[in-house]
RNA sequence: CGGGGCGUGGCGCAGUCUGGCUAGCGCGUCUGAAUGGGGUUCAGAAGGUCGCAGGUUCGAAUCCUGUCGCCCCGACCA
């Protein structure tokens, strides 16, 4: 390709609104331009490299087993309702109305296809003869997402490799996942992506039965804890914590007071108020899980987890009869917040003066580890405008579970080796999830077994945000200059650069080497730009073509190029007269040594 | 949803508080010339309903009202 004949809108400048890196770069290389939030086209640049990202999954996938189709982009709405997920996704879930004539037709925009594929295994699948059978497509998915934000990294519609498993029983499930799992560390390693697979929250089949796989980068958005010592990974909702500090036992335990506290109801003010650190509070939460209110009780510097918070509730199922589904499951169905009405019926005060003495009314009180260690502690009084000093656990409360129900932070102790965990950014390029039969059991997908009894099919969901390995690469590979490319995904691996543009005998060289290099099958840009060598240098930089040739008078007398990688400092040179050639065995090279990108330390 | 910032040629900005000549500057673009190995130089040129709509005024990019859009931070944590 010619410079001077694709678009390459390359700017000097960062456009007003771009802060982070890969928003910043994939601008100012003209890869992408935006068309309103959350919504870019991506140029040829960006698109190239979304071609090369989607190729190397492709082959990966196919290698592991994978059938590859296409699904369509809209659905009725009544198959997200047959599995209550319009509810589940709420906003983001983009819903239209089609005027047919006389009548309306309700559809979504797709953000995700288990619904599609599994509508279509109802019909197609119903003997175990059919499986193992995992199908997968890469189409665009549609989420309204509350904030789309950080340039491509979170936008309204994007590009998603999505695959689907399904299995006839649950040891077959998880070959099948394991397949995927290994696919998807060849292709994140083939692209280059310092990545890292953590466990993550896992559903109804358990154990590990989820993992994500993340960039870690300082502008992510979620958050892993990754023990160095052990490897242990983790995402923050899923993190598990190590044996925590026992109570001081050497601490003499006060009496229990009241004082008053007014206006003082978020941990910061009553800690500000009373001249305490955060960790000495209580902080008492009122939750309802399924129509049950219940308490957790958690230190006042530490955040409670919902998913850890289900599985308690779940070993206190018989205590949570009621109303929900928790008696008969042992799940809880819905856990939230409680309001403040409920709060002032449950504890008699208003928001804020919560805690576990003196509760108004009994309910199950499930307490986080690290509140046992607290001596001496301070709560919430149950009565408005007043704490409680002095506050010790099995003395003046006690719990009905003692657990663990809060996120873990950096610096708390490993649960699988005597390391400590540190909190990492990340950036999420991946999920492989073991679905079980949530939706065949929801939407009556059934085979006939070798038993000849009827069984829910079981399935797994596997997806990659193709649009975000590219972005993801870019938060990290990068320097002052520009973008750096690993071979595999760059839009071009070669830019050859005639120094001065009306010139036979450099434009000459250039248009042979162009040919040779693209007859051997290798991305080549001419940049045939009648502007300064300057100018072209600073632009290839900024796009990081990863090999740069340089054609100019100087080397021509001599008989030779000069070559260099983006990410040396020094070039070096070739000899003219079999050029083409030794260009093509150094590209080949670098190719089949994708590993050494990674090693060098991007 | 709450808070903050911003909309002025393709890009980056000044001008707005304190209304007043023909709306400026840098980059880019076009023409010509010189130059030609890390964002050249000179000369000339094109390109703007100052986001949009209403209002105030002799007069509005500037003041008022509304509206649209973009960016950032925060969101049940008692």
């Amino acid at each position: 390709m010619y410079w001077t004949r694709t678009l390459i809108p390359t700017m000097k400048e960062t456009p007003e609104g771009a802060e982070i890196p890969s928003h910043v770069l994939m601008l100012r290389a003209g890869m992408v331009s935006q068309v309103m939030a959350g919504a870019y086209t991506y140029l040829p640049l960006g698109f190239r490299a979304l071609k090369k990202a989607e190729r190397i999954i492709r082959e990966e996938m196919d290698a592991a087993g994978a059938v590859e189709l296409a699904m369509p982009a809209m659905s009725p709405r009544g198959l997200w309702e047959q599995t209550n997920r319009v509810a589940a996704f709420g906003d983001v879930l983009i819903q239209l109305t089609l005027n047919r004539p006389g009548r309306k037709v309700n559809v979504v925009l797709n953000p995700t296809h288990e619904e599609i594929i599994t509508d279509l295994v109802t019909r197609q699948i119903n003997s175990y003869r059919q499986m193992p059978i995992t199908l997968y497509q890469m189409t665009s998915k549609f989420r309204n997402e509350e904030r789309p934000r950080f340039g491509v990294l979170r936008t309204s519609e994007f590009l998603m490799k999505d695959a689907y498993s399904f299995d006839a029983s649950i040891e077959s499930l998880h070959k099948s996942y394991d397949a995927m799992y290994k696919a998807y560390c060849r292709i994140f390693d083939r692209a280059g992506l310092d990545y890292l697979p953590v466990e993550a929250e896992s559903g109804p089949i358990g154990g590990d039965a989820s993992h994500e796989f993340m960039i870690p980068a300082e502008n992510g958005e979620d958050s892993v804890l990754h023990c160095p010592s052990c490897g242990y990974a983790a995402n923050q909702e899923k993190a598990e914590i190590g044996a925590r500090e026992a109570a001081p036992s050497d601490v003499a335990q006060k009496p229990l007071t009241k004082i008053p506290t007014p206006g003082a109801h978020t941990i910061e003010q009553v800690s500000a108020f009373l001249k305490c650190k955060p960790h000495k509070l209580i902080k008492t939460l009122i939750y309802v899980a399924d129509g049950q209110p219940i308490a957790v009780l958690v230190r006042g510097d530490h955040e409670a987890n919902e998913g850890k918070i289900r599985r308690a509730c779940s070993s206190l199922a018989d205590r949570l009869a009621t109303v929900g589904t928790a008696a008969s499951t042992g799940k809880i169905e819905k856990l939230e917040l409680a309001s403040p009405e409920v709060i002032e019926n449950v504890t008699g005060a208003p928001v804020g003066f919560a805690g576990p003495v003196g509760m108004k009314e009994k309910i199950p009180l499930l307490v986080d580890r690290d509140v046992a260690g607290i001596v001496n502690g301070i709560a919430g009084a149950n009565e408005a405008e007043t704490h409680v000093v002095g506050v010790n656990i099995h003395r003046d409360f006690t719990p009905d579970l003692l657990a663990d129900l809060r996120n873990a932070v950096d610096g708390d102790p490993c649960p699988r080796c005597s390391g400590k965990l540190g909190l990492r950014h990340a950036i999420e390029v991946g999920h492989v999830f073991k679905l079980g039969t949530k939706y065949t059991a929801a939407l009556g997908a059934k085979f006939l077994d070798a038993d000849e009894q009827l069984k829910p099919i079981i399935m797994g969901c596997y997806g990659i945000g193709v649009n975000r390995i590219i972005a993801g690469l870019f938060e990290t590979s990068h320097d002052a200059d520009g973008i750096v490319w690993p071979m595999s995904l760059a839009p071009y691996e070669v830019v050859l650069t005639p120094v001065k543009v009306p010139d036979e005998p450099s434009m000459k060289v250039a248009n042979d080497l162009h040919d040779q290099l693209t007859a051997a099958g290798i991305d080549v840009l001419v940049d045939d730009r009648d502007c300064r060598a300057g100018v072209k240098f600073k632009d290839a930089d900024l796009i990081g073509v990863p090999l740069r040739v340089v054609i100019g008078d100087r080397g021509l007398k001599e008989g030779k190029l000069e070559v260099k990688w983006r990410w040396d400092k020094n070039a070096e040179k070739i000899d003219l007269a079999n050029a083409g050639q030794t260009l093509i065995d150094l590209i080949r090279r670098e190719r089949a040594d994708n590993a050494r990108f990674r090693a060098r330390g991007q």
